[in-house]
DNA sequence: CGGCGGCGTAGGGAAAGCGTCAAGATGCGG
DNA sequence: CCGCATCTTGACGCTTTCCCTACGCCGCCG
């Protein structure tokens, strides 16, 4: 189920908007304002925003800035604004598409359909991994053996999961698992590591596939 | 360098796009109808292709459909239809952009440039280095032969890697890896040179990749 | 021949980073 | 309002890594 952060100041378009996309299985969370957005955008983790530019406290550019500091999510800009200055800006600044009011809702749900499909290739590949005895579905967020995980750490299972053999920086775990401004709680990652290898590993003390590197990050080794 | 292939059956409107993009430095195919530029997407190999929908033979969205048949280049399609359907269907079809003519020629190309952003990371192929028999990756920092290296050698060795065959000043291995104040303190240099040599060298007494330069520096020989 | 500067090797103590247990917040549904 | 699951926060041993000192080797030059 695709996740979409929805931010305008207008009730009866955000409302409108909600509509359509919770009767067509998005799953929504809404903002009203540059600040909460950015807040929201770190909590929920949406698969996709869609963002007016016109908000009452932030510039709608600078509140692109704020998410591509940390995430690469799919960001569709609603704006009345028609000039060509205004697209370029926003499109530079790392927006993904750029539709001005009024807009047809079919014709964005149409461009939604096409950021999202290209944001998300790896839904082709094969979901199932093994570690160890177990294995696990990143699709179907389900692990063999009746083992169950925490949103968290789902999240982060599955950035590593993701890139095999790869090393993840702590840095990018904390920002990309908990959101810009974490890059601190080293521990949070210590923390549920060892959840993860208590669930996962056949020997949570002798880690053979969440594997460790001081100082630096973690690593999934299949 | 991008490459992109252009369909369009107006010749100056060919013309003018092609002027613009070379300017920036796109490499450009061309092709005026839909036949022509499926031939030519499978022998150029575009990075993108700008697709006008009003062709002589074919549809426009049936040449998206023959392109998504095998491969999953980025696709801007420019249309003098404004219709919400004509972009759903075209968006749908699975091209990723649509630009309505009338156009600015800046703000597609800042669509261009977002498209491209998004689709390039793509095709990032690991960038391996060999050093004697073993095999370096810079970004998933591995080295072949279940070899570990701890973050200060990785800084050291990542510095020598990435400027093959050049000479690194003794002072510019210290500030870089250790920080200003450190240009003096060349002994931590002889000892995690040695530890890169007995870690990668085939024959660490005698090296043959990671070269001191006597009273100057280091080198990396390929 | 003997000092000297630059280089390579070895080992030990200090510090930073890590894993773990445990308990205090927080949020959600009943 | 309460209980439960989840997320934060704190404290304490243990491991890895880093920093530092000491020593041997080699070529150069007086």
């Amino acid at each position: 189920m695709t996740r979409v952060l929805i931010v305008d100041d207008e009730p009866q378009l955000l409302r409108a908007l909600r509509i359509n996309l919770v009767a067509r299985h998005y799953e929504v969370a809404m903002a009203d304002d540059g600040g909460s957005a950015l807040r929201q955008a770190a909590q929920f983790h949406p698969d996709l925003v869609v963002l007016d530019l016109g908000l009452p406290d932030i510039d709608g550019v600078e509140v692109v800035h704020g998410l591509r500091g940390w995430t690469s999510v799919p960001i569709v800009v609603l704006s009345g604004r028609a000039g060509s200055q205004d697209k370029i800006d926003a499109l530079d600044a790392g927006a993904d598409d750029y539709v001005t009011k009024p807009f047809d809702i079919e014709e964005l749900l149409a461009r939604i359909r096409a950021v999202t499909r290209r944001a998300s290739p790896h839904d082709a590949q094969p979901a199932q991994i093994r570690i160890g005895d177990r294995t696990v579905d990143l699709a179907a967020k389900t692990v063999s053996g009746d083992v169950r995980l925490t949103p968290t750490e789902w999240r982060l299972l599955e950035l590593l999961l993701r890139n095999p053999g790869k090393l993840i920086s702590q840095r990018q775990m904390l920002t990309e698992v908990w959101g810009a401004g974490y890059d601190r709680e080293t521990h949070y990652l210590r923390q549920y590591m060892a959840q993860l290898r208590r669930k996962l590993e056949p020997d949570p003390a002798r880690p053979a596939h969440l594997i460790t590197e001081p100082g630096m990050g973690y690593r999934f080794a299949p």
